[in-house]
DNA sequence: CTTGCCCCTGACGTCAACGTCAGGTTTTAA
DNA sequence: TTAAAACCTGACGTTGACGTCAGGGGCAAG
């Protein structure tokens, strides 16, 4: 299929398709003319590659790491990055259930004003000066 | 204190605090000789508007929703905005939670090449499948 | 007084993931 | 055959949350 009708199925644009390439994340067959031809699979990569990036992979990190997905083989510091990232997801889905709980607890504050729920933002910081670190 | 405390207590930068004042999200008591000028609080403050940083809010959005935390009131529109800004976040945990498992697969996988595990990208697709042979 | 550190206000630079436009070629529909 | 639609390669524009630099002021210590 062409980059048209790769758009179209997989949802992103034609100019992101081509950025992807760009940036080695996914190949075409070229024709004669030029024109970028994609097998069926690549709908599905495509989605992964989008995936990946809404987690907050860089195009950079996401090339490092699709060829391992790819061959399904790993040095010990691809499975390193691998694991690295998968932590650094974890943290951030945690940090993500903080907020929502925080924002839970506004809510049902401002819907009832008149109680004495606790504020935002007092969640449990015995120390100062902590990052956002792990709880 | 003076934003250089602030700044190294909450650990942002200077530059980040002005800005966070210029989009509204922060005030400071100006001295005399136009110094900025905050109180304990604002510490905490500089934690929250992180907080809903890192979780995808814009400037605008955490501008407009400031006010009735911080009032512990809401129309019913901020009410709404509150809630929309909860459910994405919610969206967000899950999809980076799917992220998460395919990751894990994808280190399962290449951990033990000649293992069968599924292929990451491949959730829930249940149309046609046509792989090439691969052992 | 002057040295050094902190502070101020602009204002331009950065970076990633694209959007968009220009100018030209190829493919397809009429 | 021809016109529209789709594709190509550059290359510049956009956006958000700052970084960084320039140029200048304020204030306690030595």
């Amino acid at each position: 299929m062409r980059i048209g009708e790769l758009a179209a199925r997989s949802g992103v644009s034609v100019r992101a398709l081509r950025y992807y390439e760009e940036q080695g994340l996914l190949q075409a067959d070229r024709s004669e003319s030029g024109q970028r031809h994609y097998p069926e699979a690549a709908a599905d990569r495509v989605q992964l590659i989008q995936t990946l990036y809404s987690a907050g992979l860089s195009s950079r990190t996401i090339a490092e790491l699709l060829p391992c997905v790819d061959a399904r083989v790993s040095t010990p510091e691809s499975r390193a990055r691998l694991a690295a990232e998968r932590d650094r997801i974890d943290a951030q889905i945690a940090a993500l259930a903080r907020t929502r709980d925080n924002l839970d607890a506004v809510i049902a504050s401002t819907r009832n004003p008149a109680c004495g729920c606790a504020r935002i933002g007092e969640q449990d910081v015995p120390a100062q000066a902590s990052h956002s670190a792990t709880p």
